[in-house]
DNA sequence: ATGGGTCAG
DNA sequence: CTTTCTGACCCAT
């Protein structure tokens, strides 16, 4: 090993995460998947938005649409599914508490991702992202990947390389590859491969003559700065090997909220939109309190389909609240002050809502002038609560009520059972 | 402050 | 018939 032995103990960060998380979730609950192409769906059933290894080889690709590929699913041996986030979150938890075992230091950066400070020798390195592979495998079932390396930066291209290179086994630890296998392999790859640089900005940098990862990380950063922004000076300094993206803390608040889908078919008429501004206010009510938060402003919003260039409408709606507040009444109410912009029989593709301007729950005393009736009786905690004991759709304000499901709802045709989450949707284990 | 642009997963 | 939906942050105004 090259380096002096101080540079060995330089704490280092390890990214881990899921292959194809939700076809891997998918996975392990039903090993008949196992080996055959499958494909998880976005809402609505919309497009393929995770392939397995084998849907890959009949080359998918990410983002095509389902009803292409319907047609041939059959003869491919293609199954797909609806997305199933209630599993998929349960399966990232057990994922998650399993990493945290390795190290006090880790931040879940989304549902299948997560990096952690590690520190020791690279051969202490090197066995801990294989303990770590294989302790998730065994434990929760799903496949990962470990990238080790002195910066965020280069943990997440670690990882990459670990999952496009079979030689590695899964597990790259950055400083144990050869320094001339290192910098042939950034000679090769588009900075396009680098966390945090998209397509606008490989556009501009191909401007400036820098196509290549060791291209980028060649740079001046302050002249990168100038020329670009401080977010990818921080880049090109953690390609250095510069730590400079810190691990974060958990966030607890949320700037904002926003609850918004594509509808299943589009919406005609104010009154659909109204139902459907109903559904979001209590959602909103609900998400807002769990956090033990309220919100001051509300945006209500709706708009045509991006593919419809004829017709096209996005009405919105600013209504700042009169005091913060996380009730159900007030809320929807608000959502519907959307309701005069909307012209029936425009085809409305989308709708929904965010709160914005959020702030703790008050321990501030309010003016009793100007209480609000609504939060004194707790009917936000109310509808909760029957919800829980009687499911969603049970109760409801305005038309949110209304059981049986309105036909904009998303369509999930091709659910898989909730099998951690809901007792009647336990899988059955055969006894022969 | 705020709205537009960019990125991520 | 689709391009998830949601959230963050930087920067110019």
């Amino acid at each position: 090993m090259a380096r002096p032995a101080v540079m060995q103990r330089m704490p280092q960060i390890a990214h881990v995460d899921v292959n194809c998380f939700y076809a891997s979730a998918e996975r392990a609950f039903n090993p008949s998947l196992e080996g055959k192409p499958v494909i998880v769906l976005s809402n609505n059933d919309g497009c393929a938005v995770t392939r397995s290894p084998e849907a890959k080889a009949l080359g998918i690709a990410m983002g095509e649409p389902w009803f292409k590929l319907a047609p041939r699913a059959k003869e491919w041996g293609l199954v797909a599914l609806s997305s199933n986030y209630e599993l998929y979150g349960d399966i990232s938890a057990r994922v998650m508490e399993l990493l945290g075992r390795y190290s006090a230091w880790l931040e879940v950066y989304s549902i299948d991702e997560a990096f952690l400070g590690v520190k020791g020798t690279p051969a202490e390195l090197v066995a801990m992202g294989r303990s770590m592979k294989s302790a998730v495998q065994r434990n929760v079932g799903v496949p990962v990947c470990v990238g080790i390396a002195p910066t965020k930066t280069l943990a997440k291209l670690a990882n990459k390389w670990a999952k496009n290179n079979p030689a590695f086994g899964g597990v790259c630890h950055w400083d144990s590859v050869p320094a001339a296998v290192r910098e042939d392999l950034m000679g090769r790859l588009s900075v396009e491969e680098i966390w945090g640089i998209a397509g606008r900005l490989t556009r501009r940098l191909n401007v400036r003559g820098i196509f290549t990862i060791a291209d980028l990380a060649g740079v001046d950063p302050v002249k990168i700065r100038d020329k670009f922004n401080v977010v990818v000076m921080r880049t090109v300094l953690e390609l250095q090997g510069t730590p400079c993206i810190p691990m974060e803390e958990e966030r607890i608040g949320r700037d904002q909220l926003i609850f918004s889908r594509s509808f299943a078919k589009p919406i005609t008429t104010a009154a659909d939109i109204g139902q459907v501004m109903s559904v979001y206010g209590q959602q909103a009510s609900a998400r807002l309190a769990k956090h033990g938060l309220q919100a001051k402003i509300l945006t209500a919003f709706a708009g045509t389909s991006h593919f419809n260039p004829k017709d096209t409408s996005y009405p919105s709606v600013c209504v700042p609240l009169p005091m913060p507040t996380a009730d159900p009444v007030i809320l929807t109410k608000a959502a519907h002050a959307l309701l005069p912009r909307i012209v029936d029989g425009i085809r409305y593709a989308r709708a929904g809502i965010m709160v914005t301007d959020l702030r703790p729950t008050g321990n501030q005393a309010p003016l009793s002038l100007f209480e609000n009736p609504y939060e004194e009786r707790h009917i936000g905690e109310l509808l909760e609560d029957v919800t829980r004991r009687y499911g969603r759709g049970s109760i409801g304000l305005g038309f949110a009520g209304i059981r049986g499901g309105p036909d904009w709802t998303m369509k999930r045709d091709m659910l898989s059972p909730r099998y951690t989450t809901h007792w009647d949707e336990l899988p059955l284990v055969k006894a022969a």
